[in-house]
DNA sequence: ACGCGTCAAGACGGA
DNA sequence: TCCGTCTTGACGCGT
């Protein structure tokens, strides 16, 4: 049994003893290596669909593979790991086959002990009053859960969504999604909330994770594009037992302000740090996942680690 | 043969 | 009003 992969950080004010572990998102830059081959929905059928999922399996393995060379506590399986798996033209009698290719992969995916979270397109939205739209989200949710559960992962292999719009009414919406959640309490199993950049802040998730005992996913980013006041330990807090994810990424120098950018800037990983130093007592023991949310994928995560390997932030 | 626009789906802010 | 952002691979049409 080998434990948990966390990067060994020094140089901060004083020892900064959480036991911080990192991963990356979905594919390689490039996707030589891709958890998201897909298909035309046209082309949708029992052998396209088997081909394709063969490929985003074979793939995942060698993704947790490099994960592990890097050193990484988790990784994120990309939302078409199973294509159109939650659309209606999808035959539910395929994940019969499915089943049984992931147990036959399972002990190669489970040796790494990578936690594998996963993060549904920006369509799932439980804040709306469309009950179709609702249904649509449900039943995509309802895809996450089963992957995740036939990759056996533990209370740590969450399903990270957004709030979603607000429709002109924030309270109105956020009461939406609680009672979205309320009704289908298996949701509860493995849905976290995340802030966003543009809509709800940590203070907004808050209310709907503390209400629900939800996890709250922090991105910084999107905090620092989004700010509100809150107390960063009730977010620790929303964890209970399990591993908070956090999200990290470092702003595009072209687009807009939101785009995230190809790198991690060491400079915001250190600023990061520093938050999380501040905001949470030094006598509290804690792993923390960050996902590095960059577009140049595991290229982002080594130029992060040897930048700072080299200014002796990280012991090798 | 290759480059580019389109593809299941929603909502928002900014130009 | 339209486009880019969240995601970024496949594919089919045009050259």
């Amino acid at each position: 049994m080998k434990g948990y992969n966390y990067i060994k950080l020094c140089k901060f004010k004083m020892k900064f003893n959480k036991e911080i572990g990192l991963g990356f998102i979905c594919s390689t830059y490039k996707s030589e290596l891709s958890t998201n081959h897909s298909l035309k929905l046209k082309n949708l059928n029992k052998k396209n669909l088997l081909s394709v999922f063969q490929k985003n399996i074979v793939d995942l393995i060698k993704l947790l593979q490099l994960s592990n060379n890097l050193n990484c506590s988790i990784f994120r399986l990309g939302s078409q790991f199973i294509p159109f798996a939650s659309h209606p033209k999808f035959n539910r009698s395929w994940l019969k086959e499915i089943k049984s290719i992931i147990k036959d992969y399972l002990p190669e995916i489970k040796k790494f002990e990578i936690r594998i979270t996963m993060h549904p397109g920006q369509y799932v939205i439980l804040s709306s009053e469309n009950k179709n739209l609702i249904k649509r989200s449900l039943d995509e949710l309802k895809y996450h859960f089963w992957v995740l559960d036939n990759l056996e992962q533990d209370e740590n292999g969450i399903v990270v969504i957004h709030c979603g719009g607000t429709y002109g009414d924030k309270i109105k919406s956020l009461k939406n999604i609680i009672k979205n959640i309320s009704q289908n309490k298996w949701l509860l199993e493995r849905l976290a909330l995340e802030n966003d950049e543009k809509i709800y802040s940590v203070s907004d998730v808050m209310i709907v994770c503390q209400e629900l005992l939800l996890p709250l996913v922090f991105d910084y980013f999107h905090h620092k594009l989004l700010t509100s006041d809150f107390n960063f330990l009730e977010v620790i807090n929303t964890w209970k037992g399990r591993i908070p994810e956090f999200h990290l990424s470092s702003r595009s120098n072209k687009g807009n302000k939101f785009s995230h950018g190809d790198y991690i800037l060491k400079s915001d990983f250190i600023e990061f740090i520093n938050f999380l130093y501040t905001n949470i007592p030094f006598e509290k023991n804690l792993k923390i996942d960050i996902l590095l949310e960059a577009k140049k994928k595991e290229l982002a995560l080594k130029k992060l680690l040897k930048s700072l390997k080299d200014e002796k932030y990280l012991l090798v």
